[in-house]
DNA sequence: ATGTTTATTGTCCGAAATGACAAGATATTA
DNA sequence: TAATATCTTGTCATTTCGGACAATAAACAT
């Protein structure tokens, strides 16, 4: 009785294209026009298929945000906390396009409180999952802190500031989970 | 046989008031009659003593990276590479506002190559210094790794991930200056 | 006082982006 | 094939921002 729809196919083409152009130009500067045009498709259609600019910016929110915790699923179950941050280390901040998004996504949400507080659970929960695989006191703030490390090496890399060695990272998260560093702090001291 | 200039005093209300509306809506969204407004001026007076806006953001850069510099400046010489952390973490990244405007340029360095330079060299600078001040192998990436987490706990406490105890923050970094892990590491694997 | 440099005001123009909508085309089903 | 929901096109209005500039006011030196 009618013609079939095919919303969800152009919705998924066109949030393609906007990724591509955020990643390109960035957030702000990303008109409708340039999607479209990344799309392939009359500027009207983007506005038929997506709504405003606010749904766009949603729908696109919500992509990569759910792309993010099904990143997070593929982290094997009954791994060890070093083979955790070595995923978070090695796979979550590894694409770069995908981390400039996500740092749009964080510039976004220095005015979006409730997109800071999804970014802030998503972070949490990768937090969690690690301090649950270690022991030792204050599991949740060493699991913190190293995740804080691999997101600051993640944002230097960013600036160009090269490690000479990314082992060397490797081995000081490793090092922030180990279980028993007031031990070995207290036998370096003796 | 002129009236007198006072061009820097009205450069510097205009940078204030450029600055305090950045922290406040970005810089994005932040508009010549946003600052002229802030400023207590009318616009075409901004453009008068700024110039374009260009010029103005420019402006604002160089008034920020100074302002970053002339901190690390503060740093007691003589200082020992854990006072020299925990002074990166206390006072670098403790002001809120100012973390805020960093994030900005931070963003803004995204895509463009010569700000990202600047602050790379910024943070660059950061790492040498307390690598200069720690022994043992690889300072270099260890100073590196120090700073990151510092950053990364910035960046994660304006997400409003809290660390229940900060002081955890500070025994992790000290952890990742000691000079000697790796025998640390040899008598705990022992 | 007068001229000269600097500061201040008011106003206009053009570009660019978003939002809105009428009208036409297309595919499916009855 | 005809009705209808869906898709597509073309076009326009509104808003907002940045840039420019002429005209006026103020302060100081001579």
């Amino acid at each position: 009785m009618a013609r079939p729809r095919i919303g969800a196919e152009r919705r998924e083409e066109i949030l393609v294209a906007f990724e591509a152009c955020v990643a390109r130009k960035g957030l702000a500067k990303t008109t409708l026009v340039d999607v479209a045009e990344q799309a392939g498709q009359p500027r009207p259609l983007v506005r038929y298929f997506i709504g405003n600019r606010d749904a766009m910016v949603t729908a696109l929110i919500d992509r990569l945000l759910e792309r993010g915790e099904a990143q997070f699923r593929r982290l094997p179950i009954g791994s060890t906390a070093e083979q955790a941050i070595d995923f978070v280390l090695d796979q979550v901040f590894a694409d770069e396009t995908a981390n400039i998004v996500i740092m749009e996504l964080w510039h976004l949400s220095l005015r979006d409180a409730s997109l800071r507080a999804r970014l802030a659970a998503i972070y949490e929960r990768v937090i969690l999952e690690i301090a649950a695989l270690i022991d030792g006191p204050h599991p949740h703030d060493r699991a913190f802190c190293a995740v804080a490390l691999a997101l600051g090496a993640a944002f230097f890399r960013h600036l160009g500031l090269a490690v000479p060695n990314p082992a060397n990272v490797h081995g000081a998260s490793h090092r922030l989970l180990r279980s028993d560093f007031s031990a070995a702090d207290r036998i370096l001291s003796a």
